[in-house]
RNA sequence: GCCGGAGUGGUGAAAUAGGUAAACGCAGCGGACUCAAAAUCCGCCGGGCGCAAGCCCUUGUCGGUUCGAUUCCGACCUCCGGCACCA
């Protein structure tokens, strides 16, 4: 063992080690308890940054410390690889996306490894290469078939800049989650999975996954948004037609004086259609297509709409109801059609003050009268029924199961459940993505290609176009084809490419058996890895990501390939890695090596003018409060950087970063590595302590003893909430108490054995930590195993027991003195004791106490 | 607007079946070693008053429950995240 820690030379030694002795290697171990742990895996956009350092560092203590408790461990790594990036990258470098996503891979895959990350590498997935999307095609023939994807004509969320749809959960607030730009409304063919047939299904498991953060699976029932009510049918006046309408509030059906269709509704243009509004109507249609549909923008639109110049009739009452198309009726939502109660909604109340519509309340608060001439605004609250016939007087909530149960008597209408959730619009008008294997036909029409011609390659002699347009439609070789069914050779391929979430939608089975060819994966790997026991990522995932990987088990589940319904038993969302942000008069942002530091003033190096520190922000590149990896690696070591992300802060909060703190997590290494050069010889040969404790002398049996607290405390912190923050203090504790050991205590033969106990404890609970670090000076013991094939340390019970108590002393709730006493003193000799101390006196006087509480080996409280 | 989460020293953070608030770091201060510096080691380190013993105050604010509240309950303030014309 050197005399001085050399990071770099024992984790480049270490790494070759594992690589050539394959120690991360694993297979399927039917006899042997598994534990799948998996982090999501990175998109390869060129360098790892501090967040995956953090994401990955977390996962890979697990993986160590679950491996050290005896666990089969699955921890696979592997790339996200299709998606926009490249293309923009490789359009700005005049490249192809594939050489340049095969670079970062390869570059990145090397940092990883710098890292000393327990990744079984022969089980990398790229999802960008045929053998990979093969299968994500033949799941898609195989939906197809069971009718879970189709197409349809539909508006899509259509980003100009980026010249693609965009999902629904791609949409942050108007905007474009990748470019910023706001979103429009086009109308194109698409394919969707169906993935409302599982609204329910996965809306009901959300609480049903005791081992999720409830913020995520709440986010997630948001997004799915259930609401119960009702389907109410109207028909229209001198017509056949009956238009449905879904309501949460059938109860206030007889207060509905008008109904509002969206503009995109197709019964609109039939309704104005020969009446005097057709013109208006039409206007109203083209002009409301037009407008932008960010939250933005709509916030600042007023309600608004045209009478379409037909009625309908409100089933309950008879009344002669306008129809009127509306901007603020959602085509998307319910039926498309809203009946209107002006006085018990506020959009209705609104429109209804507009256009001077009627106001009907049907619903009373407790213990007024509403006068509709009167209401500044409607009223949503609950209340007595009134102007609704035989419902007057009842209780709205009442009354609403007994207006449902009559609808449904009377063949008007029927209960109903509506969902926020959409279907998934999987096509993207994209080159770098998985071709959709479908055919179009002018004699067949649409026509699924035959699963012996899959994979359908994506083509890689196309050369991108400007603005990011696909260059499949135009290119001949692959657009045209002959038709599968009828061998015309004029037939068309479906040229758009696969949403990327559907490929990191099944990569966790991938992972299970990366080199089958026969089928998806192996279905008994699967049945052995299968759930992922722990999953860690960011917690931006917490909708995308997240949901669509559960709706994707489920189709896996019905079509037969598994038999369990949720990918992943537990998740830990990980909080952002941020830093502060610097930023100078004339040059805007800078990177932290832009600023000089003098004398504790920091300025700006290109121009000498002082910077100014902003606020704590997530580390980007844009703010360029980013510290590379590289970096970090080149000064400090892997093992270094990996400890400070953990003792930083706990997983799922946000991590500061802090330079020294950086810098006082080498500095513990340093002391734990001089520790033990200076025990190194006397240990040598010895075994750990393992007799009487209360032989011991003082200061061999306090540290005797903090080593298995220190045991005990750390698996605990790691075990049950992945505390590795406490985990790392308490270890700190224990090497501070090894300090106080002088070579005087107690005779030469306990000082050897409970130093080496003491010592191999540090490095064992350590080594998941810092794995290059712990094995060398395991190795430095004499030991010549891996540190990951030694058990887990496991604590005496009776080395933990302390002789002597500390017990504080309140009077009235306030301390006022302690005492060490043997522990487990009876309550009552605890009482004499306190009452007897000085302090204690001085505040209970001569009065007599009230009454003492005793907390045994802790706490007296006297109360006067 | 609705739904979550969080507010603790100079600073990152500890401590919850209610029981010594601030463990462990970082920064700072003092000392040792050194010709000097770095590194290292030892000590101090929430605020106020006091020569001191000690006393008072302190976990966003205000109340409540309790012998005892960072922890439980209620109201409010601030910050962060999610959703938002969803009928």
């Amino acid at each position: 063992m050197d005399e001085q820690y050399d990071a770099r030379k024992i984790e480049q030694k270490w790494q070759e080690e594992w690589e050539r002795s394959h120690l991360f290697e694993v297979d399927v171990q039917a006899d042997r308890p598994k534990y799948y742990l998996l982090e999501m895996f990175p998109y390869p956009s060129g360098k790892i940054h501090m967040g995956h350092v953090r994401n990955y560092t977390i996962g890979d203590v697990v993986a160590r410390y679950k491996r050290m408790q005896g666990f089969n461990v699955l921890h696979p790594m592997g790339w996200d690889a299709f998606g926009m990036p490249a293309e923009n990258a490789a359009i700005a470098n005049n490249t192809h996306p594939a050489e340049w996503t095969y670079d970062n891979i390869a570059y990145m895959r090397n940092q990883l490894k710098q890292l000393g990350f327990s990744y079984d590498w022969t089980r990398e997935v790229t999802t960008c290469t045929p053998d990979y999307y093969r299968w994500e095609q033949w799941l898609f023939l195989k939906m197809y078939e069971k009718g879970m994807a189709y197409r349809k004509e539909a508006y899509v969320n259509w980003c100009e800049p980026c010249q693609t749809v965009l999902a629904n959960e791609q949409v942050e607030a108007g905007m474009c989650w990748r470019c910023g730009q706001p979103v429009r409304q086009k109308k194109l063919n698409q394919w969707f999975f169906r993935i409302t047939d599982f609204a329910e299904d996965l809306l009901v498991h959300c609480d049903q996954l005791p081992g999720w953060p409830e913020k995520v699976t709440t986010m997630q029932k948001n997004w799915i948004g259930r609401s119960q009510g009702a389907e109410i049918r109207f028909a229209v006046e001198e017509s056949d037609t009956v238009i449905p309408v879904f309501t949460t509030r059938h109860d206030t059906v007889f207060g509905a004086t008008f109904m509002c269709l969206a503009p995109e509704h197709p019964l609109v243009p039939q309704l104005a259609a020969g009446t005097e509004q057709a013109a208006a109507v039409a206007d109203f249609i083209e002009r409301i297509s037009l407008q932008e549909r960010t939250s933005k923008a709509v916030e600042t639109y007023e309600k608004e709409g045209v009478f379409t110049g037909k009625y309908c009739i409100n089933p309950m009452t008879g009344r002669h109801m306008p129809i009127y198309t509306a901007n603020f009726a959602l085509m998307e939502y319910g039926t498309g059609a809203v009946m209107s109660v002006p006085a018990h909604d506020q959009r209705d109340f609104d429109f209804a003050k507009k256009y001077d519509l009627p106001i009907i309340p049907v619903v009373n608060p407790e213990g007024e009268t509403l006068v509709a001439a009167q209401m500044a605004e409607a009223y949503a609250g609950d209340g007595l029924m009134v102007n609704s016939g035989a419902f007057d007087g009842q209780p709205n909530r009442q009354a609403m199961e007994k207006i449902a149960d009559l609808l449904e008597a009377k063949g008007l209408g029927r209960r109903a459940i509506s969902y926020r959730l959409r279907d998934w619009g999987i096509s993207r008008q994209r080159y770098w993505g998985a071709p959709i294997p479908m055919i179009y036909c002018d004699t067949c029409g649409t026509v699924p290609v035959p699963e012996a011609d899959l994979p359908i390659v994506l083509p890689e002699d196309a050369h991108l176009l400007a603005g990011g347009r696909s260059p499949l439609p135009a290119l001949d070789n692959f657009a045209r084809t002959t038709c599968p069914k009828c061998g015309r050779t004029d037939a068309r391929r479906e040229t758009d490419t696969m949403d990327t979430f559907v490929e990191s939608s099944w990569y966790f089975e991938r992972y299970c058996s990366p080199k089958f060819n026969e089928g998806m994966f192996d279905r008994e790997a699967v049945a052995y890895w299968m759930p992922v026991d722990q999953y860690i990522g960011g917690v931006e995932h917490a909708i995308l990501h997240l949901l669509y990987s559960r709706y994707f088990t489920r189709v896996l589940h019905d079509i037969g390939l598994i038999d369990y319904k949720e990918p992943f038993t537990r998740l830990l969302t990980q909080g952002m890695v941020c830093k502060e942000t610097m930023s100078c008069p004339q040059h805007g942002y800078l990177f932290p090596e832009q600023a000089r530091d003098e004398r504790g003033t920091l300025y700006c190096a290109l121009c000498d003018q002082p910077v100014t520190l902003g606020r704590v922000e997530k580390m980007s590149k844009s703010k360029r409060n980013v510290v590379d990896p590289n970096v970090l690696l080149e000064r400090y070591g892997a093992d270094t950087t990996r400890l400070f992300c953990l003792f930083a802060a706990p997983p799922e909060r946000d991590l500061e970063w802090s330079d020294q703190g950086v810098e006082g997590s080498a500095r513990f290494l340093n002391r734990v590595w001089r520790l033990a050069g200076a025990w190194l010889d006397v240990v040598r040969g010895a075994a750990p302590y393992d007799g009487p404790v209360e032989s011991l002398p003082d200061t061999l049996r306090q540290t005797y003893r903090k080593a298995h607290q220190t045991i005990e405390k750390v698996t605990r912190d790691i075990e049950d909430r992945f505390h590795f923050n406490t985990a790392i203090s308490a270890v700190m504790e224990l090497v501070n108490q090894m300090h106080a050991v002088g070579p005087d205590d107690g005779d030469a033969d306990q000082r050897k054995s409970v130093m080496r106990h003491a010592l191999e404890t540090v490095i064992l609970l350590l080594s998941p930590i810092v794995p290059h670090f712990a094995q060398e000076l395991w190795h430095a013991l004499g030991h010549t195993q891996s540190t990951l094939a030694v058990p887990w340390p496991v604590y005496r019970k009776d080395a933990l027991v302390q002789e002597e108590a500390t017990i504080v002393v309140q009077v009235n709730g306030k301390l006022r003195g302690r005492f060490t006493t043997a522990v487990d003193t009876d309550d009552d000799t605890v009482k004499q004791l306190a009452l007897a101390d000085e302090r204690v006196q001085k505040f209970v006087g001569d009065k007599a106490p009230k009454k003492i509480v005793v907390v045994k080996n802790k706490l007296v409280n006297i109360v006067v």
